[in-house]
DNA sequence: GCAACTATATCCGTATCGGATATAGTATTA
DNA sequence: TAATACTATATCCGATACGGATATAGTTGC
């Protein structure tokens, strides 16, 4: 038999931070500062995350298991020493695809609502 | 001039209780307990909102002036005394519907990334 | 009459947030 | 080459929020 079996819509709803960090190491790892930035992509600017959320997310998320740190190194002219790399864990991929879904369902009864227009 | 100016997006984002407290309001005026019922209902039973946190979460609203106390009540049979009616304030029509669109785009990144499907 | 449900409220330990502060390496440009 | 801005990580700590437990009591259904 599988050997935890955590059941990853147990731990819905995440805090609106640490689901924008697992969205932005959705599509690879990325180190801490470039978790910022791509944050504040995805959210046209809206969202600012200051040091103290990033770091204290990150080490929520790395001591929940849901978040990896990789030891693998871009090209060394590419790279910056002082970087820490993070991927998302196997949970953790699975973590914030149901978190994505229950956005997506709140959206839906949200339309149902009226309170906003379709999807773009 | 305008008496307030207080701009809904800097409220954002809501954490997920206060965002299914509004949600709940968003067609009507609810008592505490038939809210709680709502949120349940929203999210097909995954979501099931102690009196703790709805409770609490009431009245930081209600601090916050995203709700109000209604004075209205329904036919007497219909009633009961103890229940106490809140709606949504003008400033929290503008809050809910903000965040909503904010799940939306949120959606959206995550189909980019092929997290979740299209809405159903 | 009794059990289950409805309804509101508070307490309190724990978790989280987020601005401030610290430190220091890297890149730019004047 | 010196100064400045940016990159990068980390911790501290007061304020806020969560959420299970507990309390109280009226209402409904059997």
């Amino acid at each position: 038999m599988p050997k935890k079996e955590i059941n990853p819509e147990e731990m819905l709803p995440l805090t609106p931070a640490a689901f924008h960090v697992l969205m932005a190491l959705a599509d690879g790892e990325r180190h801490g500062y470039a978790i910022m930035q791509e944050i504040a992509e995805h959210t046209d600017g809206r969202m600012q995350m200051g040091p103290g959320t990033l770091y204290g997310t990150i080490k929520r998320l790395l001591e929940a298991r849901l978040i990896e740190e990789s030891d693998e190194r871009p090209d060394p002219h590419l790279d910056d020493e002082r970087r820490r790399y993070y991927r998302l864990s196997g949970v953790g991929q699975k973590v914030v695809r149901a978190e994505a879904q229950r956005y997506a369902d709140m959206a839906a009864v949200a339309r149902g609502k009226r309170l906003i227009g379709r999807p773009a």
